[in-house]
DNA sequence: ATACCTTTGAAGTTC
DNA sequence: GAACTTCAAAGGTAT
């Protein structure tokens, strides 16, 4: 399996490899995108939507009728979110400031294979201009691989990372209580796990490798959307290329963002939030922020959002999806996550190595601050807390098609056929 | 109110 | 170590 990291491998254990997938189809994949027509499109929206209504979203469906799609912009959101995203810088480059200092340590005990993997990185992967949409480029200048500000982080004040927002991504803006797991200081590191005795790896990579930011605090974002070159929308004609440019995407992003005064609960004592603490409503701790925000306390709801649990990072499927769902919601004119999951899903298969590379690799970084912020947090720990279709139903979805380089689709003609890649048919 | 659907990837579990 | 299971996001839908 091609790696995607020459600089030495993921100590995370996840490798980040490409698909086997793109080894043999990059090329017709990229035909196939080409194949994909408005109509086609058109089809598959319908499809999609028929499939919901008649089956309730889990059936297989054929091509159906269809006309135009629409591809109306959100730019709502994006203002909106931009918005947020500016009012809540200051309040970042505290706690960033608070954060880099243990973070020192990490980079002292930071074994080779992570600091090279780290320094290794492609310099050009978080130009700003390679994640145009991605929101998180804004940050991206912070994350040159060796961990100083781009001279471009100075370029563009109107968008700052949000302080009190990830660091990778305002999508995940790290935040929580978790520092204090157990008797767990609240400032890094942690190198052995409270659960289990586990010694972890040194939590090694320095947030401020890849998340450093300028003596002020303040990182800059630059917006210039590169990503918006890759063709956003696998149906060619969808003339999907670039009309949902980071404003779009951004603000489906932002709209996770951290609130400036977020202080409460779901704050981590390093005054960074995260989208992933989550009360045990499953509610998001900015609930509960919001209610904090009420002159007279709520006892009751305090109580409830006691024990927040932390999320698992976001892949990095799940991080494109994250970016993309605004797009594809406006381009096709559908809400129904299942649907329009396929269409990511086929999206994904359809994105050239490079461009998956990215997520990969931000996925990469999310898992590894991730672990620096929850030194003691396992995936384990979530286990059982969402309640699951039966075993048989599970058993049975499974049996129904192991999950292929093409998908899980349990039977391909799930999709309409003119929508999946040469190979399958 | 909550599980399901749907996708991929990571991590945990089981054998 | 392979195979399997669970969860991560999302929002309409079904129960």
């Amino acid at each position: 399996m091609p790696q995607l990291n020459s600089g030495g491998g993921d100590d995370l254990g996840a490798n980040d490899e490409m698909l086997a997938f793109k080894d043999e189809g990059e090329q017709e994949e990229k035909i196939q995108a080409n194949v994909f027509t408005e109509g086609d499109l058109a089809d598959l929206k319908s499809s999609l939507v028929n499939e919901s209504e008649s089956t309730g979203g889990g059936g297989e469906g054929g091509g159906g009728g269809g006309t135009g799609s629409s591809s109306t912009t959100s730019s709502s959101q994006t203002s909106n979110a931009a918005a947020t995203v500016a009012t809540t810088a200051v309040a970042h480059s505290e706690a960033i400031r608070r954060l880099q200092d243990p973070q020192r340590v990490y980079q002292e005990k930071l074994p080779d294979h992570m600091e090279d993997g780290l320094k290794h990185q492609d310099p050009g992967m978080y130009k700003g201009s390679s994640y145009s949409g991605y929101p998180f480029l804004m940050l991206s200048d912070a994350y040159l691989p060796n961990g100083s500000m781009s001279p471009l982080s100075n370029k563009v004040p109107v968008v700052q990372p949000s302080h009190g927002v990830h660091p990778l991504t305002p999508l995940i803006p790290y935040s929580n209580e978790h520092f204090s797991h157990g008797s767990h200081s609240p400032h890094l590191p942690a190198d052995i796990n409270q659960k289990q005795g586990v010694h972890r790896p040194s939590q090694t990579s320095d947030i401020s490798g890849f998340y450093s930011l300028p003596p002020s605090g303040v990182g800059q974002i630059t917006p210039s959307m590169g990503w918006q070159s890759q063709p956003v929308c696998p149906f060619q004609s969808c003339g999907f290329r670039q009309p949902y440019t980071s404003a779009l995407t951004a603000g489906a992003s932002f709209s996770r963002i951290t609130h400036p005064l977020m202080l409460g609960s779901g704050m981590h004592t390093t005054g960074i939030p995260h989208p992933g603490i989550t009360s045990p409503s499953g509610k998001q701790e900015f609930d509960h922020y919001d209610r904090s925000m009420k002159s007279q306390p709520e006892p009751k709801r305090e109580k409830e959002a006691k024990k927040p649990t932390i999320k698992k990072p976001l892949n990095a499927f799940m991080l494109y999806m994250k970016e993309m769902r605004g797009t594809v919601i406006a381009e096709c004119t559908l809400k129904e996550s299942a649907a329009i999951n396929q269409i990511l899903g086929r999206r994904w298969h359809a994105l050239s190595r490079e461009e998956q590379a990215k997520y990969y690799e931000l996925a990469r970084k999310e898992r590894q601050l991730h672990m620096q912020l929850y030194p003691g947090w396992s995936a384990r720990d979530n286990y059982g807390k969402k309640k699951r279709r039966t075993r048989e139903k599970q058993q049975d979805s499974n049996s129904g098609g192991k999950r292929s380089a093409f998908g899980t689709y349990k039977e391909k003609d799930a999709v309409p056929a003119q929508f999946l890649p040469m190979e399958v048919l």
